[in-house]
RNA sequence: GGGACUGUGGGGUAGCUUGGUCCAUCCUUCGGGGUUCGGGACUCCGAGACGCCAGUUCAAAUCUGGCCAGUCCCA
């Protein structure tokens, strides 16, 4: 068997999780810490070697990006499929952490969590005709059901419209069903061809998405707005500057009346896209049979929404947030928000320890996410590794803080200060508050640096920021632009420039002068 | 879809040209002992690999073929 051997790598590492867990659990039964310590995970890099010099972010930004996730401990890529990885116990504190934030705004704007089975008849998939054809070459198909041949076979969801609109369409009756707006987070697969990156390009993604069915046009563009609404809130929970953009016609997502994406920079003319919401129009809803008896007796076509969201959010945080020293995470969704290292020392006695164990305590039953790393490596190694791996603030704890009834306390961004014990869980909060608006700084600072203006298709080449040019919408002059740039036009922005540029005059490629409109250019990821 | 390249312990590697010196090198990692502990400690002992299948040969990590996996470039 060719998988045998990789299958056993695969088996060797979750057995040395497993081992290492139980280790934790073992030392911390003995030493009746607090309950932090029960799964304390601590992550691992494969390797510690490179840390002294990670690749330059800005030069090297794939093999940075590479570096940092492996250093930050969150995924295992050694599984023996492509695209596929592991998160480990400290990724997935993360990713729990995100879909918390996503969960809470999304049902704020009146959404509800269903859950709809993975698997997709191909009769239903192939109803939509251009929605297919984008998908084409990137679905999984199960063809077999144990030893026989299915008769029909089934598709391994790329995404669930086609799942969920059969069954709408028997939910919806009346203009009293409507609107619904229903969402799920569950894992949908795209055979990706091309190489796959962490949470950025895989092959089994870890998606949110939004499904929604309205009256008629004007309140599905409602449901876009209150999606972007939404949006904003996560971005602003993890300190992520972006962009909403409309994507050109030819870039749409299949099947698409319009589609917004949203887009991150992140440096040297490079964009991310974070996610993206569509408006199907009655695109879906005549093929599925998506109809409703409205208030004047008439049967009427719903509009229909959606709004998708991946782990490749959480790539973009790392990227964006992430600096030479490796991960740095919003404290909304650091696994850890704190970390407490006793220092020993030589005539320190147990001092440090037990006010470590007090710290800890007290924190985590005010309901922060820390943990008490009280290991046997040295001071200095614990404080790089909790760097690497993105922990907002480190509270250090030697003989003299015990005596003094204080901590020393270290940002990831670099302040130190001293808290005092006594108002403990007010002086962390404050530090951590602090982080988070030096965080969100020091992102805004990259983003407004991300675009500049460009004044023909000449100045596209060897962009290194975002360029905003001046485009008559057409799309033989969207390719030209894509040219000049060797990326892609990202579209026409949702509401305001980043930049203060005027008003457009001639378009970059042909030079007319009507319907021109700013429109963003970039390398996407 | 077309082409080029790569596969050695958990991670990174040396060895491959010209088969034998290899019960495979070095760093890291992992387990155990001891000394340590205020920015990646040291020391002693121990563990762990030639992608898979065939072929050639007295002899294969090394050569040949097929397969699998992956990377990069082009479309």
């Amino acid at each position: 068997m060719h998988t045998t051997r990789r299958m056993a790598h695969a088996l060797w590492a979750a057995e040395t999780i497993m081992a290492r867990v139980d280790r934790t659990a073992r030392r911390a039964g003995a030493g009746g810490g607090p309950p932090e310590r029960r799964c304390a995970y601590v992550p691992t890099p494969p390797s510690r070697r490179p840390m002294p010099e990670l690749p330059d972010k800005r030069t090297a930004f794939m093999d940075w990006y590479l570096a940092v996730v492996d250093g930050a401990g969150v995924t295992d890529k050694r599984y023996p499929v492509k695209g596929m990885n592991v998160w480990t116990p400290y990724g997935f504190r993360a990713r729990r952490n995100l879909d918390a934030v996503l969960v809470r705004e999304i049902e704020a704007t009146g959404s509800e969590a269903v859950e709809f089975p993975t698997l997709i008849p191909a009769t239903e998939f192939e109803k939509e005709k251009e929605h297919i054809k984008g998908f084409d070459a990137q679905v999984y198909w199960v063809t077999r059901g144990g030893l026989s041949e299915l008769d029909i076979p089934l598709v391994l969801r790329p995404t669930s419209e086609t799942a969920i609109y059969p069954i709408f369409s028997v939910w919806i009756r009346s203009h009293r069903d409507l609107p619904l707006n229903v969402y799920q987070i569950v894992n949908t697969f795209r055979y990706e061809t091309k190489t796959t990156r962490p949470f950025l390009r895989v092959r089994e993604i870890h998606f949110f998405e939004e499904h929604t069915c309205q009256a008629n046009e004007a309140h599905a563009t409602e449901r876009v707005r209150s999606n972007l609404g939404a949006f904003r809130k996560m971005a602003d929970a993890f300190a992520l500057p972006f962009l909403p953009v409309r994507r050109p016609e030819w870039d749409k997502f299949p099947g698409a009346y319009y589609t917004i994406a949203l887009d991150a920079p992140i440096g040297e003319a490079r964009t991310l896209q974070l996610g993206s919401i569509h408006h199907y129009r009655e695109n879906f809803a005549r093929p599925y049979g998506i109809r409703y008896e409205a208030a004047d007796g008439s049967q009427q076509y719903v509009h229909q929404t959606t709004f998708g969201l991946s782990e490749r959010l959480l790539g973009a945080i790392l990227a964006v947030h992430g600096d030479a020293k490796g991960a740095v995470f919003p404290t909304a969704i650091a696994p850890y928000q704190v970390v407490v290292i006793p220092i020993p020392g030589p005539d320190a006695g147990d001092g440090p320890l037990r006010t470590a164990e007090e710290i800890a305590g007290r924190l985590a039953r005010h309901g922060l996410r820390v943990h008490l790393d009280a290991g046997d490596e040295r001071p200095g190694a614990k404080y790089y590794r909790w760097e690497q791996a993105g922990v907002p603030l480190r509270l250090e704890v030697g003989r003299r803080e015990a005596e003094s009834r204080t901590a020393t306390s270290a940002s990831r961004l670099g302040a130190k200060g001293r808290v005092t014990i006594d108002r403990l869980e007010h002086e962390v909060a404050e530090r951590l508050a602090e982080f988070d608006r030096a965080l969100a700084e020091r992102a805004a600072a990259g983003f407004a640096a991300a675009f500049s203006l460009a004044g023909s298709i000449a100045e596209l080449a060897g962009s290194t920021t975002v360029r905003v040019v001046a485009w008559c919408g057409s799309e033989a002059c969207g390719h030209q632009i894509e040219a000049g740039i060797d990326g892609a036009l990202l579209g026409v922005p949702e509401g305001p420039l980043p930049i203060e540029v005027g008003s457009p005059g001639a378009c970059v490629a042909c030079g007319s002068t009507t319907a021109v409109r700013w429109a963003l250019a970039g390398r996407p990821l």
